[in-house]
DNA sequence: CCCGCGCCTTGATGCGCATCAAATCGGCGC
DNA sequence: GCGCCGATTTGATGCGCATCAAGGCGCGGG
């Protein structure tokens, strides 16, 4: 169901399109923040391999030895942990300044795949030139510890909306974390394309396809998403807080009609 | 339904049974191993101040500011969520050798509660000191990263078995994780005692009490667990590998009679 | 010793979501 | 433009687990 397409381990011979889709995904988000500075540090005191990634890519997979950590400069990955007996599921998203392979560091393997949905240039860097450099730059390990907790909170708040929310309320609630984590990059959030199919979403949420269906439509019956003309991926937000007003609604199942 | 109990914020007194409690604990699992080493190191270089809890202590809550790190030493944690609107859930058990606060260092603020499930003793190391060491000694840098990208795969486990195992399943996987868990500190794990009311545990595992009780009599009906004399939440298992059989045949409904 | 009170078990019922099944839409190659 | 195909939507049905309800068990206090 999910494809995790063959990897382009090679780097991949960088066409000028590539180039551009790059330079562009990157110009959008330069101006505002979230850690657009932490990508500076990082560049500029680690000097990291970079490297071009188009949909479908596979950055690492499980199993694989665990020896560099990467940053997501541009594009958009999806993290899918695959266990022995065959289930296989999404367990994460990352975004732009986000980092992939703190899975590995434990056990020196990485425990599952982490697959591009887009074209992004990603920045490896070796964990050992990663370590050493942290000894002599605090700032460094300020930045990697951050992210490394950022992880395990979203982790816990994935677990604890899968095991709390209903249906509905966990599509609207990750719609929001969606919005959310374009604000904190400087995009735009009123009207964002999806780059999951029904189905991953649903894998992520612990739902089927069709039950994600269902909830987006009624998230648009109640005008608190629309779809644009474009296509049923391309997301019209008019208001981000209506969907967090859609969850508590969800929760709080009899508004008690007495009285007001 | 969860009893955040009133924490004891200052050292509690310890009496002559609290330390024989402590000592009890360290003795059983000195002898072989996990993260035995981890702790020595900890202790010897950065003299963690101890703090000895009881059952429902609280050694941080959720919006208390974030300094400090703790290792559990001895006894049993569990590590609560809660969301603004009033859900709380486990999201977390924390054993002997395990750091407690992790979550803190993104916001500068903790975003769960870690409580006491038993009486045992936490070491407290502040933040500031810890990086501070780090930068002198890989070790504990290596220690450190470990312990959080442990926590990272772990949480990623958890959701995977949330959103793709049933209810029976879950259960049994929840008890594989636990009698693990005690074998990687060298414990035996053919009997040991259940910390966590059913209540507790189907939070964690975001089923009902009801459920959970189901799941737990039929393990015992098919003899993959036992329950002792001495009371419910005594458990033998007599094989742990008959749980992960018991996961998989949950998820191969159809042993296919064809033959065999 | 008896009572009250958590905690747990077990049964009966209902609902939410999975599953099964079409039908429609949109994209792409020819 | 036409036809194929995957993605999505929508409806019908069934099952798994929540919910509701009724004891049973163990324990501490009077």
């Amino acid at each position: 169901m999910l494809n995790i397409a063959a990897p382009t381990i090679a780097s991949s011979a960088a066409s000028k399109l590539d180039r551009a889709a790059v330079a562009r995904s990157k110009a959008d988000a330069d101006s505002t923040a979230y850690n657009v500075a932490a990508l500076k540090l990082l560049n500029d005191t680690l000097a990291p391999r970079r490297r071009v990634v188009h949909s479908g890519d596979v950055v690492y997979r499980g199993g694989d030895r665990f020896e560099t950590l990467y940053i997501l400069n541009s594009g958009f990955f999806k993290i899918v942990n695959q266990s022995a007996d065959g289930r296989e599921q999404v367990v994460g998203l990352k975004f732009r300044g986000d980092w992939l392979g703190f899975d590995g560091i434990a056990r020196g393997r990485h425990s599952c795949n982490a697959v591009a949905m887009d074209t992004g240039e990603v920045w490896a860097i070796r964990y050992e030139t990663l370590t050493a450099a942290c000894a002599a730059q605090a700032s460094l390990l300020t930045l990697l510890h951050e992210a490394m907790s950022r992880e395990i909170d979203h982790d816990r708040a994935s677990l604890m909306s899968v095991c709390t929310l209903p249906a509905d309320a966990r599509v609207a609630n990750f719609l929001r974390y969606w919005a959310e984590s374009l604000a904190q990059r400087g995009l735009r959030t009123d009207h964002f394309t999806l780059r999951m199919s029904r189905a991953e979403i649903g894998n992520y949420l612990g739902l089927t396809l069709e039950t994600v269906s269902r909830a987006l439509s009624k998230l648009a019956r109640e005008n608190v998403i629309a779809f644009t003309e474009k296509g049923r991926r391309e997301v019209h937000i008019p208001d981000v807080m209506a969907l967090s007003g859609f969850v508590q609604r969800c929760l709080a199942p009899a508004p008690s009609p007495t009285l007001q």
